[in-house]
DNA sequence: CCACGACTTGAGAATGTTTTCAAGTCATGG
DNA sequence: CCATGACTTGAAAACATTCTCAAGTCGTGG
């Protein structure tokens, strides 16, 4: 027999529980980037980020390519994108009935 | 300034992280359950259930209120079903394009 | 063919989360 | 009014993840 459901659930959604990671799925949820472009976007050290891309890779929510000198990475599972437009709209829906973090809100894509 | 949103996007993933916590939701999107029902749904120790329960109060995911001698848990952010049934069939589409954990797909709510 | 840029890997230290245990609180039935 | 069942809390031990650093691989331009 297999895991039960739910503890795979809970390894899906704790793979989503880093800010790296939720930063890289969003900028891939708009097109494929190579490693230096994440580099670029998102103040980590590359071998740490090196690793956060390994814990992507391992649950298989992207999925990677060499393209000459480059490494590129895609989204495996284009639903993600929904999940963190989902994450979004219900943390809106809390912070509106606390405080906090609602300004960002506003401004951003995902 | 508030917290970045890809952090509190994160934080919200890793509150849902966990197997006990997962349950939990499973149940509370039923309809609302006193704290000794999770007791006999879950495999847990009540004093560990009681810190899974503090963690999603804390992130204002449940909501308790007392009646009686006991104490009844609800959902405050109904969404979340959705959010559970979106990585229900995330899983399974991963699923299919490996192996393992498959079966148990078939036969479950949530 | 070899030096360089782009990236990954492994291993350990630093942090964080989960579990457990003992000690509470709170409401009710006797 | 106090014993009991239902639940929570705090603190420490056990466990897991993350970060950093040094060493490695892999392609390509010179």
């Amino acid at each position: 027999m297999g895991v039960p459901l739910y503890q795979a659930k809970a390894e899906f959604f704790k793979t989503l529980g880093h800010p790296a990671r939720i930063r890289i799925l969003e900028l891939l949820s708009e097109r494929d980037h190579a490693v230096h472009e994440f580099l670029e976007a998102i103040a980590i050290e590359p071998s740490n980020l090196s690793q956060q891309l390994a814990v992507l890779r391992r649950t298989s929510m992207v999925i990677s390519y060499r393209r000459g000198g480059e490494v590129f990475y895609s989204v495996s599972v284009p639903e993600v994108r929904d999940l963190l437009l989902a994450a979004r709209s219900i943390l809106s829906g809390i912070a509106a009935s606390q405080a906090d973090l609602e300004p960002e809100l506003s401004r951003t894509a995902l």
